[in-house]
DNA sequence: GGTGAAACTTCTAATAA
DNA sequence: TTATTAGAAGTTTCACC
């Protein structure tokens, strides 16, 4: 696949779906001056080209009643059960990410769940996973998070 | 707001908006044997209890170049900082996430960077603020992403 | 590349059950 | 609460720039 190279019109019209996906392109096209057909066109090349992968709901996860997020960091006995023990992580209901790391680390990875006792069975699952030595937890008491339409306004910024 | 309870049919709605926003509703209708008029009312219901906050789209943030996954844990010269520090690590580019937690750090955020010299800068940054004793970078060498779909089905069942 | 219009599909709100 | 319906709105294709 050729690289893909987004221009000023593509960007602008990922900023528009980037924070409401099922915004007409009808809208997208009258605010960008453009035809329809062209937004659908561009859509679908940005779509071919894979940098839309796809889209997704934003949940309110506390309002679901899962509103407790820590951070677990894994040590273990052996780097070489890494790879391993990271599957095995991933498989565990409630882990949102993993991540291999460097630093005092070898996995790092994320939990979202109902209260602190229901979090405890999802730290303990992780302690019992073959290879763990042991895990430090990082409990989340405020998240502040970056929407992606910030973060793309600086790549796009950047590109 | 009343407590909104999602019921089987709800769920079914949502796993399938879940990884595509754009699935027509007739589409939905089609599967759950229901009206397409019944798809639109238990979406705007759940969208009007703030279950469902929005959409987005899923880059891939590879493709833009920005490949660079990072954790960074702040420790603070004073506790009472820690508000004031979290607002200005949250205006800061490239930070994604940013958490104010239990344990060794103070706080802890996530960064995204085109590289290891991007994001020196900013790692620089967060040190440069002012309160900030010292970091602790953990570099993701592999991130392993649970989609939501899946988060969601434990989230169901347990409902 | 883009447009504009036609053909087709989907949405949405009102009404009825 | 859900289904039906019908007009409004959106999507997608295509001949032509």
């Amino acid at each position: 696949m050729a690289k893909f190279k987004l221009d000023e019109i593509d960007h602008q019209i990922l900023d528009m779906l980037i924070d409401n996906t099922r915004v007409p392109f009808t809208d997208i096209a009258k605010k960008l001056l453009i035809s329809a057909g062209t937004v659908h066109v561009r859509v679908k090349k940005i779509e071919d080209a894979g940098i839309i992968k796809g889209s997704s709901l934003t949940l309110d996860y506390k309002k679901l009643g899962y509103s407790f997020i820590a951070y677990i960091g894994v040590y273990l006995n052996n780097t070489s059960q890494t790879k391993f023990v990271l599957e095995r992580i991933n498989e565990l209901p409630f882990v949102t990410v993993a991540h291999i790391t460097t630093g005092k680390f070898n996995i790092f990875c994320k939990i979202r769940a109902r209260n602190t006792a229901h979090a405890k069975d999802v730290i303990f699952m992780i302690d019992d996973i073959e290879g763990v030595y042991r895990t430090e937890t990082m409990i989340s008491l405020e998240e502040s998070i970056n929407d992606k339409k910030r973060l793309m306004h600086y790549i796009f910024k950047e590109l």
